[in-house]
DNA sequence: GATGTCTGATTGGTTGACCAATGAAGCCTG
DNA sequence: CAGGCTTCATTGGTCAACCAATCAGACATC
């Protein structure tokens, strides 16, 4: 398949407000409207059929199972970009105070020495980042390596779902004029906290500070950081 | 697309150990030994694709991204019934743990009032469910009502994931020949404890409450329930 | 005027022929 | 003999013609 039928599709579907139960065009007038043959078109309607994003009726049409909303690729309704458009940023907070925590106190009895050592690289690189961008992405995987550190497969997938929108939501907000956090950042001395208590391998200290860094960054956006 | 083309792939491709970097046999043979057209079987592998589980390429061939397990239907690896089978039952209850009581806080707040009633509607049918599994379909619509009265898209959705794979690893475990709970089962007035909290709109009851019904279960698995 | 039946246009779905990409084998050259 | 080039069989991908399902409109009947 094309790369681009499923993007241009995701992207047409989402350009307008459409009601739930609303009529796609015809495919023969469809797929050269997106600039596709119908082919692609309907493999890219295949997967969103797949996904539980349409319904398609032989003789009647392809329908929206949900609403599309206008500036957001239409998707299952479930993806990261969907869920974000969906999400608050307190709801998302919430989110990782749920499950954070505790995948740092498992990462404290679970995580290998090279994990470990990892973490402490990403916390040291999150310091010195150029800009506010290289650091969200350190700090994204720093996140990342701490919940797959922690050696539970389901709450990794869920890490995964929350840390996704986390992302949707920073980049959204970042500026490309922005410098890089500046040296008192509260979060450095956090990480670092996090990391020294997998290292001393403490899971009480590793869920505290886990807390307490989610529990400083929901101080700070309520302080119109 | 006939529906039955992608079960049938996901089986075939579940039936014995393969390796990541497995290559499929080629379309025009698979398509008969699955009992289907190759239109079909292109649609089946164009889904696959695209959930990532397989990479496609003219003139080479198809090939798994991760490895086949025997006994389970091939996903995307992020899938419930794929998690399901690389999540032992205390790290399913520990997911739990980190999301229920967080959902049964926010519902004590957010809950509109038909909700709360259809929870105590649901807590006394699993009072009477006819057998086992009328039971366990029961507390699963229980606790997914509760995630969705919430009102976090994020850690709802995040609990249809956690469901997902505890209803896989429970009706892995359910024997035909079960009877019902017996009236002294103690989720039945575990389940009252939560909805009365909501009721009362008391957050840190109904926390502490989940945490409570939580715990036991963990209990009475640890006990060889 | 209301209801039932038939027709044909329109819709998504399928097929076999053909196309594009890949790589192994064979052939040629230095 | 080794390396490069060509050929061709095999692989997944595309297409136009055709098929199957749906329903609005026209027509017939009561």
């Amino acid at each position: 398949m094309k790369p681009d039928a499923l993007p241009r599709l995701r992207s047409w579907l989402g350009s307008e407000a459409r009601p739930e139960g609303f009529r796609l065009p015809p495919e023969r007038e469809l797929a050269p409207l997106l600039g596709v043959s119908r082919t692609d078109l309907r493999n890219a309607l295949l997967v969103l059929e797949t996904e539980g994003g349409l319904e398609r009726q032989v003789g009647r049409g392809t329908f929206l199972r949900h609403a599309a909303r206008p500036g957001a690729d239409y998707g299952s309704g479930r993806d990261i970009s969907s869920l974000a458009e969906r999400t608050g940023p307190m709801e998302a907070m919430n989110a990782r105070l749920a499950l954070e925590p505790e995948l740092a106190q498992m990462a404290a009895l679970q995580a290998s020495p090279l994990q470990i050592s990892e973490l402490r690289e990403l916390a040291q690189a999150m310091r010195v980042a150029p800009d506010w961008a290289g650091y969200e992405k350190l700090d994204a995987d720093f996140h990342e390596l701490l919940a797959k550190s922690a050696g539970n497969p389901l709450l990794y997938e869920l890490h995964r779902i929350v840390n996704g929108v986390r992302l949707v939501v920073v980049w959204r907000r970042l500026n490309p004029e922005d410098v890089s956090p500046p040296s008192s950042y509260h979060s450095f001395a956090e990480h670092d906290a996090i990391v020294a208590a997998l290292e001393r391998r403490d899971q009480a200290a590793a869920r505290a500070a886990m807390r307490a860094h989610l529990a400083a960054t929901i101080a700070a956006m309520a302080g119109g950081a």
